[in-house]
DNA sequence: GGAATTGATACTCGCGGGGCATCACCGAAG
DNA sequence: CTTCGGTGATGCCCCGCGAGTATCAATTCC
């Protein structure tokens, strides 16, 4: 559908019949846009011959405004004052200064690494926007594909070559059980202790390696789960233990802040084990504002683990 | 002031970057604009220059905009959509299709012929709305050679050269009185027979000829009148008249629908007259808004003595 | 009536937008 | 690896049009 160039005028025109409209008189406004006055006589002329209709009434000695003229100098005021300041906005977030950045993320990053970096990048990018999305790692990958999100935090699970990724987190998953659990009062216990009890796991197409790692671990312990309930986001099986509906598996960062009817228990020999890392398109590096959140979010922070990235 | 063309891209440029940034496509959008590609890519390229900053991210099989690129789609497209109907909504406006137009009148005027005026105008143009504004001769005298006012409604004083007007009503103006007052009883009355009786006028500045020519009508009548209070708008003098506080003078026309408390009386011989006028600034005939209200305004109705113009 | 001021017009110049031809680059296919 | 198709960018030329100078016509003021 050829969609011709639709305006007969520029924004020279308007801009001159702005400046025409507010002096009501050419010389004066020719000389404020430093322009002769014959030139903008033509120019106002020709935009009453593109709109086909007088805006002026001119007699030689006074210049007034048609309504028609009087619209048009109301409606296209605002635009012209947003117009004005409109570079200057688009460099600041050529800059990074303003502007947005979609991120998404599972339960285990808000429960260790996400608030601090956002407490830390709002302090050096208040202009910044963060658009934070909970998501599991199989839709932040699609999401991350179609560039819905700029970046995420998730659970890897097979190689993503599109991807850049900076681990944050290594953790082997711990044993959240009813505090009324007959195994309860140990310390540490072994997976295949566990075989008795019901499990509850997140579907699996929400992170399909994660889940068979988990599946393999039992499979190393000699017994198959039992799959009570399937649940996301995690933090939700947290109320079913605590209901009483079996054991889950959680990673010690996740277990702080716990109810007092459920008990967190270290795994001895095989257990799962929980990666974090954040995640972005290799070829997104063209955004500052998504450079900025990566500069904070990957820096090495106090208390955890520096951690190297990878393709 | 001289304050230069401040924009240092045209119409044409937002245009084409438009439709760049909704195809990402050199090819198709010079196409779609009707535009050789070389010329489409130079003013975009142009507009990145005068912006200082990159609005695509081109690699030779793909295109994408920048954050910046976004950020000025974004805020055009709304602008662009509404400039696009703008020719025709100027169109509209010389047309006297849609519009406003504000009226100035008094007390009598709404009282009589504005109602009808209205209802029909309103009829005939949907699209224009009436600004009503009552104020008192003077005012508008004033308001319309500073062209406050499109037209008025008001009682004219001294000739007015550079007004047109149209009488639309001229009445010999009765006597309002209190039920009570000891004339009440009478048909008719004659002005010196008023001369014990305190009168509420209106302030004289707010129409000075006509106030001069009630105070001639008394002279005539042999008396001068007591002037108990001043009271503008004259409606208002009818709250005056029930609560006592004397008599005042009123066009029959506007003696209907008076409270109980209060009679109207004709006045026999000697009479203050009242004459309504519709008037206009005589070289605001470019206004096609104002034409259509003077069209229904001025034009001949039932009920009412015609009036013909003059200047 | 003459001078001054206003906006419009005539004419020329030069910038720059547009078209055509072509290049440089990249991905896909063989 | 080579070839080919398709992408956006560049070089070149033309001419349309905006801008400046000089001037005119009309109105107002003295």
């Amino acid at each position: 559908m050829p969609r011709e160039y639709q305006f007969p005028f520029e924004l020279r025109h308007l801009v001159y019949f702005r400046e025409v409209a507010k002096q009501l008189h050419f010389r004066r406004a020719a000389e404020a846009l430093a322009v002769a006055q014959p030139a903008l006589s033509r120019q106002i002329s020709q935009l009453e011959r593109a709109l086909g209709l007088p805006l002026f009434t001119r007699s030689s000695r006074r210049v007034e405004l048609t309504p028609a003229g009087h619209t048009l100098a109301r409606e296209i005021e605002p635009w012209l004052q947003a117009l004005a300041g409109l570079p200057g906005r688009l460099q600041a977030v050529a800059e990074g200064q303003v502007g947005r950045v979609r991120v998404a993320f599972t339960g285990l990053a808000m429960a260790t690494v996400l608030p601090p970096i956002l407490r830390e990048f709002h302090r050096l990018h208040p202009g910044i926007r963060v658009e934070l999305n909970e998501s599991p790692t199989s839709a932040q990958l699609a999401a991350l594909q179609a560039g819905e999100v700029a970046c995420g935090f998730f659970h890897p699970d097979a190689p993503t070559p599109s991807l850049r990724v900076h681990t944050l987190l290594k953790e082997r998953n711990g044993v959240l059980l009813p505090a009324d659990h007959p195994l309860a009062p140990r310390a540490t216990l072994r997976l295949r202790e566990l075989a008795a009890t019901p499990f509850i796991l997140f579907p699996r197409s929400f992170n399909p390696g994660f889940y068979d790692r988990v599946l393999a671990a039992f499979a190393r312990a000699g017994v198959a789960p039992r799959v009570a309930e399937e649940v996301w986001p995690r933090a939700n099986g947290v109320g079913l233990v605590r209901a009483g509906m079996g054991a889950t598996f959680m990673a010690p960062s996740e277990a702080r802040n716990l109810p007092p009817e459920v008990v967190f228990r270290p795994l001895q020999g095989a257990a799962p084990e929980s990666r974090l890392v954040l995640g972005w398109r290799r070829e997104a590096g063209t955004d500052p504002v998504l450079q900025s959140f990566l500069d904070v979010a990957t820096r090495p922070r106090p208390g955890r683990a520096p951690a190297a990235s990878a393709g």
